[in-house]
DNA sequence: ACGTTTATGATACTGAGAACCACTATCATT
DNA sequence: AATGATAGTGGTTCTCAGTATCATAAACGT
């Protein structure tokens, strides 16, 4: 299963790479930074550098497997790019991500671009709030 | 004129503040690193420290005079907030920066979130794509 | 003008991420 | 199955944006 995804993505089979795609696979965590991946496999009991962690998923980036967000934290974070496009709406408090598509918001950027004359290649979009567990605090 | 802004926001009229906040309301070039603004005031003659900068600029974003953005640069720009709220769209060939306010995505952010129980506190949208100068680069 | 308080700026530090490089693993070919 | 060319690994160093420290200097109420 991982493997392939990796033939497919035109990466070597090696071990450092297939142990961060099953990582990322079974976490229930969607949205982890670099470092959270690499500290993980560590616990796990795993041999792997930091070095390799971050030019894995910037590998793994390039070829569609993964896809990294800038939110507002500072460090970026690293999502599997399973489903299809979508947006972001994080929790101010407690860092907790959630995601979402909107048809229409989509076709209006497009148009907006198009008026300005730019052909839009990616965009991003991020909504921050309080979700409802944090509305109190 | 600018003295009176930084009583407004509370803060002490010193020179390195009026000297930023000058060059900002003067410089035709809206969004620029920490680093561009240090650089021009030096070549302005100025004398001023880096850390003067980044602390200021921090304090201006905090008193709501200026904004911070976190585009894929890596590098935060910062812009005055003179003008309401607005969105970005950026060429990803030349880096020049565009603005755009949409009414329509505006409202429809705020349903999304609603929907999702989300009180809505702020939110980023960036476009990213090739300006009409750089579609044949 | 004076003295307290706050700001400045040179420098050291931090933390994310990339670059380097000697060593190792992968895999097509024999 | 052994080989060797190629590509990957991981420890470490480096870079670069931004922050913390602290001795000095400027701001402003009295």
């Amino acid at each position: 299963m991982e493997s392939s995804d990796l033939k497919k993505a035109g990466l070597k089979i090696t071990l450092p790479r297939m142990k961060i795609l099953e990582f990322l696979e079974s976490s229930k965590i969607r949205h982890q930074s670099a470092e959270e991946i690499y500290r993980s496999l560590l616990n796990d009991g795993e041999e792997i550098g930091l070095a390799t962690v971050y030019r894995v998923l910037t590998q793994f980036e390039t070829a569609g497997l993964v896809e990294r967000h800038h939110f507002e934290s500072g460090q970026a974070v690293f999502e599997l790019s399973e489903k299809g496009h979508h947006d972001h709406i994080v929790c101010v408090s407690c860092g907790k991500v959630e995601e979402f598509y909107d048809e229409l918001i989509e076709n209006r950027q497009r148009e907006v671009a198009d008026e300005k004359g730019y052909h839009v290649t990616d965009h991003s979009l991020t909504l921050y709030g309080k979700c409802p567990d944090c509305r109190d605090s």
